[in-house]
DNA sequence: CACGATGATGATAACGCTAACATTTGTCAA
DNA sequence: TTGACAAATGTTAGCGTTATCATCATCGTG
């Protein structure tokens, strides 16, 4: 039992005893046994994440923002992908849930009734991640696509584009509110042409992108900018346009979302929103690290912002 | 312990009973606590995998594969990330084994004696995946480097290029042997010329593959085709060609190593060396499943090969 | 110098399962 | 009908921790 204490809370051993602990731990190379943890102290030191894809680049660089957090911590990140479903979603949480998690992180805000409900009665830590809303289910880190998509109509708008055009794919609800955006800050500058709108199902590839460009381009031939759901579909409309011999900036701008590296190294650099996506997955961990170890986070609702990186695809030389 | 048994071994347990005891379980919704299973059996239903890096795209897409192989079965993945130190992969296995994992997946063939002791002394089965040998620790599956660099260079050779560089960011053991396939086969074509091989640690980016062309270029301006390292390499380099007016094919030929989905969106299109990462996951996964499951597989060492995609970015005109 | 308060350590009983062995029930041939 | 054997089920004792409560030592105080 002084072993036990020694290892967890330290301060209430002696230090002789934990000295003398220590060395023959170091002796014996003994590791605690984590299943036996679990079963004697009702809790794993397990973290679920909850993701609605695996392969979507902007969640890779979450989850890869979270393992990064955590290791060397004695927490253990366990991810389960949702697929988009918000059924399959609540029956991840039920499954993480019924292994007496440490503490869940879940992506969006789109919490179905039950799942909110599960959730709540838990006596786990939540954290939601990606969006932000002012009724976060515990703790909330993300930010608002629909001021970034907003942000960066503005801009178009601002580089003397009128005629602008939205390439969009697979419409999760983070993407339909940069939609939402978009359409938003196209109504209010009076320039709103849902002709111009295009979108899919599918999910963004870099192929994808050009498709929908050539689509636009067929039904809307006078476009003279698009704002992309993403930076695939953005390279890809840069390349379509390369095809068609259209110049980028000049004949059509280009606008993406979330500045992958990709980004700044094309020709011309293409414009695009930053987005901090390994660091919400960093401080989603840290700050239920923190919460679950009694460090109670000052602020439990992170709005990280966005940027729009203005590059060459949107300077247009007739500004 | 009837119970038990019918949750395991369902046909050791009488028709009736086994009704009776799913009709109850449905109705109590009791769901077994893995962490008293792993108590009481002495081992867990995790399956360790050791990735060198979570950051980079060939390792995302095999921790994806097996992220979708392990779905729905009873086994968990755990990935720990060993920043391609040998040392740090030795900390890694010891803290799995420490954890009586059903099985491990680790991550090349170059482990460090000790890593391979300790292997090889765990009860638990091994898998090694992304590359091959003919003297496995227990299960492989993976392709050679080497033999996928030299089809890509020969491929450069037949299109009648000469004056062939080599792109090449960050160097473990894998880039090692693709760079080891260049070598062997611009040897053995007379062309091998060592001022064109252009190398850096840093991890590769499309931006750096840009850097490194311009390098390239300014050592050896006569250069008439390139093998990079990845498709990052590949794309920043089309992109310096795109900046300095070069025509690629005409006056650069590009080829690219893996065959990400944007290399075929391209202008031109990339050719490049497809290989099967997500399968690679896929595979390893079931392949341990299986083993753990007394379904020993047929084959425990598996090539998943690759193949040459040609495409416009090495067919020259005056081929 | 006895007393209670405090700090440090120890004893015991779970936690929810499974391995191993023991017992009961069922089946079939002699 | 009996015995032999297999199939099905049951009993018992852990697995390695932690929560809880009990005990023991130490110390300052009246």
């Amino acid at each position: 039992m002084t072993v036990s204490r020694a290892l967890r809370e330290p301060n209430r051993v002696s230090g002789k005893s934990l000295e003398h602990i220590r060395s023959v731990i170091d002796r014996l190379g003994y590791v605690p046994d984590p299943a036996a943890q679990a079963l004697a102290a009702g809790r794993t030191n397990v973290i679920g994440v909850i993701v609605p894809s695996v392969t979507n680049n902007v969640f890779a660089d979450v989850m890869r923002g979270l393992y990064n957090a955590a290791e060397g911590t004695r927490w253990q990140v366990q991810f389960g992908n949702s697929r988009y479903s918000p059924l399959e979603e609540e029956r991840l949480v039920r499954t993480f849930l019924s292994q007496r998690p440490a503490g869940l992180i879940v992506s969006g805000i789109d919490q179905s009734d039950e799942t909110r409900k599960l959730l709540r009665e838990s006596s786990c830590r939540i954290v939601q991640i990606m969006e932000t809303t002012d009724r976060p289910l515990d703790m909330l880190v993300g930010f608002s696509h629909l001021e970034g998509a907003r942000a960066a109509t503005r801009h178009l708008i601002e580089m003397g584009y009128s005629r602008i055009g939205f390439l969009g794919a697979r419409l999760d609800p983070r993407t339909q509110r940069r939609l939402e955006g978009f359409r938003d800050m196209a109504r209010e500058a009076g320039m709103l042409d849902t002709n111009r709108i295009v979108t899919t199902p599918q999910p963004s590839t870099v192929t994808l992108g050009g498709m929908l460009m050539a689509d636009l381009l067929s039904r809307a031939p006078d476009t003279d900018a698009i704002f992309c759901n993403n930076d695939d579909l953005a390279l890809g409309a840069l390349f379509e346009c390369q095809r068609r011999g259209l110049s980028v900036p000049d004949d059509i701008g280009i606008c993406g979302f979330n500045d992958l590296e990709m980004m700044a190294a094309a020709v011309p650099p293409i414009t695009s929103v930053r987005t901090h996506r390994q660091e919400m997955g960093e401080q989603a961990f840290r700050m239920i690290a923190d919460a679950l170890e009694d460090r109670e986070p000052a602020n439990p609702l992170v709005d990280l912002g966005f940027e729009v990186i203005a590059r060459d695809s949107t300077k247009r030389a007739h500004a």
